[in-house]
DNA sequence: AACTATTTATAAGA
DNA sequence: TTCTTATAAATAGTT
């Protein structure tokens, strides 16, 4: 923005690409930070460098969280207008799964919510080692508390079952 | 910013805090999307009006759901050992408001998951209709896939007894 | 990592 | 309210 006004495009020298993330980066969060103390709104930021996994978000984690969770409910509730009776896309049979799903899967991703929903099964409750109380709380609230009793109640058998052929 | 310098707080005046809620939430918006452009980056954001239950994001809402999806595969673990200065930005805020949501918030986001689950269960597989392809992915990147058909096959027979007592 | 010349964002005024 | 403008803030290039 300064010294010399700039194409809005990708800088390609690396050094110079670095300088202006780490800048702007900076900017970003306090902007955002301004922006929801002046005007007492929610707001969250997630930023990721190419070469860090780890994404920088504002406010803290557990801020960010709190954003998410309202914007997937929120998405959802925009959804659900468009949605076709639920006796109509209970009966449909669709077969498109295979190619693209499995590809854009991540092991991680996997690990965590399988290890989550099978200590969910089998144990009836959360194990607060795997999730923080936040995590949590987030978590259990996707899922309709007595319809995963019943899950419950139905894969401790099975589960004995598959362990054991 | 200008004329005058402004202190770091809340805006009671209705007017101006609106004034000032539009003006920079635009910015940060614009902010944003040069970070990402210039730097080659994935980076969302969401802002919340206070009178207005839909988020504003950028970039587009499947755009901020790739990047959501690409925050919660991140181990907690890893999550907490970098996050943006908890000391420097205050989180009072959201803090607060976290009570105030999560009554709104619980019913639809169980209605979401209940609704893809069920949907899991009785077809098999995720109905396009239902979630968009970016919401698909994200979704079925959580669950391990063969043990979802494993429940898949055992669940549709509960089902049929259920529904026909 | 600090420094400025400039551009950009924006608070107050019109 | 929307537009303008003076000033604060951000930042690209420099040191």
């Amino acid at each position: 923005m300064a010294r010399k006004k700039m194409k809005l495009e990708y800088i390609t020298c690396n050094s110079k690409r670095r300088e202006a993330f780490r800048k702007r980066k900076n900017g970003l969060m306090k902007k955002a930070n301004e922006l929801s103390t002046l005007c007492g709104i929610q707001a969250c930021v997630i930023v990721y460098d190419q070469n860090n996994p780890q994404a920088e978000v504002w406010p803290s984690d557990s801020g960010v969280k709190s954003v998410l969770s309202r914007f997937r409910s929120l998405s959802e509730f925009e959804r659900s207008k468009k949605m076709v009776d639920q006796e109509v896309f209970l009966r449909e049979n669709i077969e498109k799964r295979h190619g693209q799903l499995k590809k854009q899967r991540e092991e991680t991703r996997k690990k965590e919510f399988t290890d989550i929903i099978n200590n969910y099964i089998h144990n009836g409750e959360f194990n607060s080692n795997l999730m923080s109380k936040d995590d949590l709380a987030v978590f259990s609230s996707f899922i309709d508390e007595n319809y995963l009793k019943e899950i419950n109640q139905k894969m401790q058998g099975m589960k004995i079952e598959a362990q054991d052929p």
